[in-house]
DNA sequence: AGTTCAACAGAAAATTTATTCTATTTTAAG
DNA sequence: CTTAAAATAGAATAAATTTTCTGTTGAACT
């Protein structure tokens, strides 16, 4: 008998300025981050679950996908064809294909790492990932518990919380000034824009307390800044690298963090993290 | 004559002995190798593909697995009863699983990082430890060594590195000029000190290149920056937290990040380290 | 060689899945 | 506020998958 229903009326993509639809994981994510505003709102809920959770993605069913996306299984359908496609199965396609391209390299990797010999980016990254997570691990193992409490209790005591920390180091007051502010906290960050760093050195108050960071070649001016102030008798929470750093006697409590190194460039995750941590013992009221 | 209370005409397992069936892939793989003796040819055959391609057995469909198998569908039915399984779905999911253990870490310890139950800072110090490694894990296997690469490779043509980021992507933006400058290489971090933002972009040069670094509520400003940057023809890496984030779609090279959290205050380590990366690839020459 | 029985291929049935269609709701425009 | 257009939910349909079933084959044993 006569033919059925062939394909009528596609329905146009979403522009028609857009000839050739997506081949791979990572295009699709391009193409849906950048077609994002124009997508109706049932499009974009699904945009979004498909981006936080590619995974599930992949292999789900459209049913169960739905269901946890909370749309209706036809809003997949539309989605798909919004980008072009026939259908929904070959969306899921390019997710699943990036779970198998995932796959091979990790032996690689590995292989990659012992190797010291290469400096491909991504072998200094992996490099960077490994020494970091030594780091982080010693952080802890190290770490005193009641040093860190009375560093809290310090920093809580005080009416106005001044940093001060410079090179290496001043990502790392950047930091916590930031953290303490968006908690609500007053804090004054030493910048030194324009040479005035001395002057508000004296803005330090009896009821404050002065948080600094440096490592291996001391900048002088926050050593002397630490210095002064302690001898005031406000107290002064430093972090260093090093238990002969001048900080060390310098200060009301101190820690020494050693960061991971690879090449002579030294990180700073693990001195983040401590930052972090008195922070938010801080925001949590101990 | 002791009729045991029969369970209909379920086919008997392969061997009467074997209580549990596999749960996991690596049992599964165990139960196939330590019975494979006992199968029949076809079922050899069956079991040999599927520890030969643990990929596609687990996204094909049975009729795709049996054309590449070279089998019947039906036997791969049979395969999966031998084995104790109610039908072949059940042993796919198990392939399945094993795909997405390829990344198991990281959704689930942030999950169990995020519920507190004590808050002394050393505790949170713990939080933020496991957070912060799991999220290296995570950055290392989501990372693309070519895009790296590229990065890198732009990087390295530039003439002047110029770096904006602002509020909670400040510190990367001053690690990054800290080790760039460290190296000898020029570069420029527009800082907006007395509102000058706006001055500075336009002293990015042709020959230049752009390094971004913005989280969440992006701000307009750095987001801006990029894209006036990349219509100008001028390469722009950026970071970012999000596929969905404005930079994504502003950008020559766009890295997705995702740090680790605890009560709602995000970490910097992933990011940190990746700046690391990209400025010692630099430095190393590749 | 003849008998028995497990293994098998292929077809048929049952189930699940993907897609289309239509009435309804939502959104935008006048 | 009314109307038109777009988007959506949910049912209906079509397609595909998985599973069951049946007759046949081939090997093991007598």
């Amino acid at each position: 008998m006569a033919k059925p229903i062939s394909q009528a009326a596609k329905p146009a993509p979403l522009e028609d300025a857009e000839p050739s639809l997506p081949a791979t994981y990572e295009e699709m994510v391009h193409a849906i981050s950048a077609s994002y505003d124009r997508l109706s709102k049932r499009l974009k809920q699904i945009a979004g679950y498909s981006l936080d959770h590619p995974n599930d993605f992949a292999i789900d069913t459209i049913a169960e996908t739905a269901r946890k996306a909370k749309v209706q299984p036809s809003a997949l359908i539309r989605f798909a064809q919004a980008f072009g496609f026939d259908g929904f199965s070959d969306v899921q396609r390019l997710f699943q294909q990036r779970l198998l391209e995932a796959r091979p390299s990790y032996e690689s990797r590995l292989a990659s790492v012992r190797d010291c010999g290469e400096n491909t980016p991504s072998a200094l990254l992996d490099r960077f990932v490994e020494g970091n997570m030594a780091a982080l691990e010693h952080l802890r193992q190290e770490i005193q518990p009641n040093k860190l409490a009375e560093a809290v209790r310090l920093l809580g005591q005080a009416d106005v919380i001044h940093i001060i920390a410079m090179r290496r180091a001043f990502p790392l007051a950047a930091y916590f000034f930031y953290l303490v502010t968006t908690m609500g906290r007053r804090a004054q960050l030493m910048d030194s824009v324009g040479g005035l760093g001395r002057e508000q050195q004296v803005l330090i108050g009896p009821n404050d307390a002065l948080f600094v960071a440096s490592f291996s070649s001391y900048t002088t001016e926050v050593v002397q800044a630490a210095e002064k102030t302690l001898r005031r008798g406000i107290p002064v929470i430093a972090l260093t690298d090093h238990p002969l750093s001048p900080l060390t006697t310098n200060s009301t409590v101190c820690f020494h963090v050693e960061d991971a190194a690879v090449h002579d460039f030294r990180s700073l995750g693990a001195s983040m993290c401590l930052v972090q941590s008195l922070v938010v013992g801080l925001a949590t009221g101990n």
